[in-house]
DNA sequence: ACAAATAATTAGCCTAATCAAATATAATAG
DNA sequence: CTATTATATTTGATTAGGCTAATTATTTGT
């Protein structure tokens, strides 16, 4: 029975505690672990602590002590210069985090007249900090969307991954009609590619591919028209994802 | 006002810097120059430390230094021992701030079912998350509401200090019908007040003040029906402000 | 007028997240 | 099998926002 200084008194309800809250994870843990998730499965790749310290523009030295705390938190794998995974916890947070990104991008798309290049940077901050209960609601509200403005698909509530798959438009196969699924780009180029008419759902067909590593492709935004014509850079095609039209099948 | 939240803005390109932004106002402290303005206006009275502190659930001395920083910022004055005050800038932030938080409120209870005791607790938090894009699309999406689900009033786009004025419904002279306007309670106190059928809009009328520091009032919910009886204790009277009814002017 | 009570501030420490500089490790080129 | 180079980590700071304990200033009761 001796005089403890730091009893963790249970019956000290009044918490103005400032302990280390073991399990929170915070808004730039987060960040880390929905970088880490896109470089291991979107671009696919060993993730490293440089590619991480690119993408989210820190120092490798912060990288380094943020991954030593999420694997000390059982978020991630990590051997010393070896890359990373995310262990299920962290993957689920992750995707969490995603679908909360996606489920705003497509709100601000559709109720507040947000261009598709606009809509990112606003839910790369809110994503972090609306509740569970805000975006059940939004989900209801949205009538429970597949996939985001950029083509992107929503992890469901139970976080099933997303697993569909779609081809570069760069490798579909000339003078067949595609459909545009996703377009993975930002800022300018994602404006430039809207007034070309891609956006998803539209139907796309290379026309054809020249030598010197552009392609031209054949647009039809509008089906009554005459498809739009248009000559792209060959990376720029690379990240363009399509898949079958329906009923071309 | 530029359209970033709280990103101490890219337009310096090499900064990879980690100074002190010193024109930058954080989260934290917009939290405490709202409680500030709130304390000062809202229920009158002089600002001191330990208001602070229990408003925001802080210790006094995390209150001090916070005082001291603001100070340095030019958005309070502050001599010490003595309470302190807003400066225009620091109001125009805190106006900000209340401006979100109303707007927010709003939309959660119109478009997102929220319940009017739960919106305070999103809107807390996002309130300092949104961009000024947001606001200004969300304002427009919900037609430039002039008051939130409580009846508070939401500053305009130039910050125009709300200055309506209502009496406490405790002391509104018996057997005149009032109009309900604003319900300052939060929490299981608000949810029993909606159950009574006293939101913004409802015609109220004190039947009769007993001795013992209760109040009788009918509330007439709905036009149709015969007005409900309520007793209710003066305190909460005092909380529910009241204005002349449309009409019975 | 002065001691006691109350309120605010100072001092010293903590965690989270960041950086720059120094150091260690792994990969690669002779 | 070393020497160079590219990465990664460690070390030692900084800033923001907290806390506790000790100290100081103000107000109040007698
Ligand atoms: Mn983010
Ligand atoms: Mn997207
Ligand atoms: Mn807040
Ligand atoms: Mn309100």
């Amino acid at each position: 029975m001796t005089t403890e200084p730091n009893t963790p008194d249970a019956a000290e309800s009044s918490r103005s505690e400032h302990v280390p809250d073991s399990d929170t994870v915070t808004p730039v843990m987060e960040d880390y672990l929905k970088t880490i998730y896109e470089l291991q499965y979107d671009r696919d790749g060993a993730v490293w602590t440089s590619r991480i310290a690119d993408s989210l523009e820190v120092t490798p030295p912060t990288v380094s002590s943020m991954l030593e705390k999420l694997e000390r938190r059982g978020l991630i794998h990590r051997e010393k210069h070896r890359p990373v995974t995310l262990t299920e916890t962290g993957e689920n947070v992750a995707l969490g985090v995603i679908r909360n990104h996606r489920l705003l991008e497509t709100f601000l798309a559709d109720y507040l007249e947000y261009e598709w290049d606009e809509v990112h940077a606003e839910a790369d901050r809110l994503e972090h900090y609306v509740s569970d209960q805000f975006v059940d609601r939004l989900t209801a509200m949205l009538e429970h969307p597949s996939s985001d403005p950029h083509g992107d698909p929503i992890p469901d509530e139970a976080l099933a991954a997303p697993t569909r798959s779609w081809i570069r438009l760069s490798e579909a196969e000339a003078g067949v009609s595609h459909r545009v699924e996703r377009v993975r780009a930002d800022g300018e180029r994602l404006r430039y590619l809207a007034d070309c008419g891609i956006t998803p759902g539209v139907p796309v067909e290379i026309v054809e591919r020249t030598p010197l590593e552009s392609v031209e492709i054949a647009i039809e935004s509008d089906p009554d028209h005459e498809p739009n014509s248009q000559v792209l850079p060959k990376r720029a095609c690379e990240r363009i994802l399509v898949g079958p039209l329906p009923g071309n099948n």
